[in-house]
DNA sequence: GCATTAGTTTCATAATTGTGAAACTAAACA
DNA sequence: TGTTTAGTTTCACAATTATGAAACTAATGC
């Protein structure tokens, strides 16, 4: 008889809380019929559960039925203690709600500039839901160029990094976001300026001086592809208007960054359905060690963000 | 995505403890592999948990593969979470176990005299099983008449009491024990003493002075079924035996509480295979409210120790 | 570059658990 | 004494959980 009880007290530590909430929520309520509607189950389910309760503590917990209710001596014991364990899963839970909320550390992210005026980019959505999942995550933002971002993620300053898509790299893990439509434009002063479309072809192009970024990037590489000679090498599109607007130079911006000095008449597209193409933008995170937690919820919020 | 983790939470506190302990053994193994021994259960199964944990919890527990394992910052902080909360059950576990252990309070029994020279009454068996079973439950233990054990049984001055079987009451729950065979004696002064049994019949035992006990007893019962009138009226059998050194008196007495008597010539039983009865010893508890663990207990040794 | 190893995922199956319905018991109440 | 109420037990069924086998991936080591 004691046998069989230290026995089914070994797999005590196995044994169904949702059993002990029972009983607790039976002890509190003073009965069976009236645990009914605190638990939302029948009296025959209540009456089972206390019953195998008894059974795997090996102790009557308390004396019911018509004639009243009332708590065993043990079961008074025993109830206390429910009380301290599942206590302690309330606290259990905090700390892995903690865990949750402060997944601090900093992490810092790195994007590409000059996407802030394309309709097309949801990064503020992103970091505004990504704000949301991780209020107390301390997030640093870096514009830098792309091959400085690309780097960045793979030494690991950056955990994430938003980028033009143009070489891939079997360290990293790529993840589409956006399209950008870029198109070749000349300044007012420039002679293609007044020139239709119709007359210009490859050889006036080439002939022209060219504004082109000098790292590898999309503008670099269809500006290669078209037999574009840089003939100024920048590191930023803001530093192609300033060249367009010499009248001396053509070169490639993004059609939502152009059209500010568009509607100012400064500069003119080039030819748009010949000289343009279409820059696919990508977030982009090593591979290896596998992110954190709080990267893989912003990398989620950024595709979240530009799902459709 | 925070609206579902958090839902997830939420079930938190019905998590099966098993995946902690799947965890806590795999992350003191340091890996998957080593944690199968320790686990017995293969490495898919031990993914599965590992996996579901983290789908729980909403959090990456560890990085593992064939590079190497090593836990997570969060799944450091969830591991000593861990450590807590199993602490927290072993604890739980242990004050079941001294609930079990101290079902303390007071248990008072009543036993009927003159049983200890029965070898057929194991009383002192079933006492020291319970000892073992229940060492600190502190025992009091009263020698009384029948009637007084039944009243204290069903007042509650009595938990349990042993009895020979005479009445039933409703209100009373019965367990056959052991027999006592009881013989009708005279003493050496007694005229029967010299007479043969042959010679000895109803008349003769109807004109002798009958000692008897005065309360409803199986004694009371056969005294009047052979149709004894009592002479003097005792209360204890030690009493019965005074009047039969008088030589003036028969009574009945349990053959075991004769034989000391009998083997000092003080006394004879008359005609053994006609003036005999046999008394079925009980232990009787009342039926409602429902007998405490203890005196349930203490209630199974007296059936073990009298087993066949 | 191939073999080995740690871990992953899917499938099929078995075992366990939870539940309400229904029929019942026993005690309290009118 | 009959009705009501709290609780019990059994049955049938649904849902959940756990597991190994098998096929696979990816990284490491030789």
């Amino acid at each position: 008889m004691a046998r069989k009880q230290t026995a089914l007290l070994g797999q005590l530590s196995d044994i169904d809380l949702r059993l002990l909430r029972v009983f607790r929520a039976v002890a509190e309520a003073g009965g069976f019929s009236a645990a009914e509607l605190e638990l939302n189950v029948g009296r025959s389910t209540i009456s089972r559960h206390i019953k195998d309760l008894e059974v795997r503590l090996g102790v009557t917990l308390c004396q019911r039925g018509r004639g009243g209710f009332a708590l065993t001596s043990e079961g008074r014991q025993i109830y206390q203690a429910t009380l301290r364990l599942l206590g302690s899963l309330d606290t259990f839970r905090g700390e892995v709600a903690d865990v949750h909320r402060r997944m601090t550390g900093h992490i810092s992210i790195a994007l590409f500039d000059k996407m802030v005026t394309n309709p097309a980019a949801h990064i503020s959505e992103a970091l505004r839901r990504f704000d949301d999942l991780a209020p107390e995550v301390s997030l640093d933002i870096h514009i830098e160029p792309i091959n400085e971002i690309e780097r960045g993620v793979m030494e690991g300053r950056f955990q994430l990094g938003v980028v033009p898509a143009h070489r891939t790299s079997p360290s990293l893990e790529y993840q589409h976001l956006f399209y950008e439509q870029m198109y070749l434009y000349c300044g007012y002063r420039h002679p293609l300026f007044g020139t239709a479309d119709i007359s210009i072809d490859d050889d006036a192009i080439r002939e022209s001086k060219y504004a082109g970024l000098g790292y590898h990037s999309p503008n670099m590489e269809v500006g290669n592809r078209l037999g574009l000679e840089r003939d100024i090498t920048v590191n930023d599109q803001e530093a192609i208007v300033h060249c367009l607007q010499t009248g001396r130079y053509i070169g490639y911006l993004p059609d939502h960054y152009a059209e500010t000095f568009l509607k100012k008449g400064e500069i003119r597209a080039i030819h748009p359905q010949r000289y343009q193409y279409e820059c696919d933008f990508v977030a982009i995170q090593r591979l290896s060690p596998r992110p954190s937690r709080i990267v893989q919820t912003l990398w989620d919020c950024l595709a979240e963000a530009h799902a459709d």
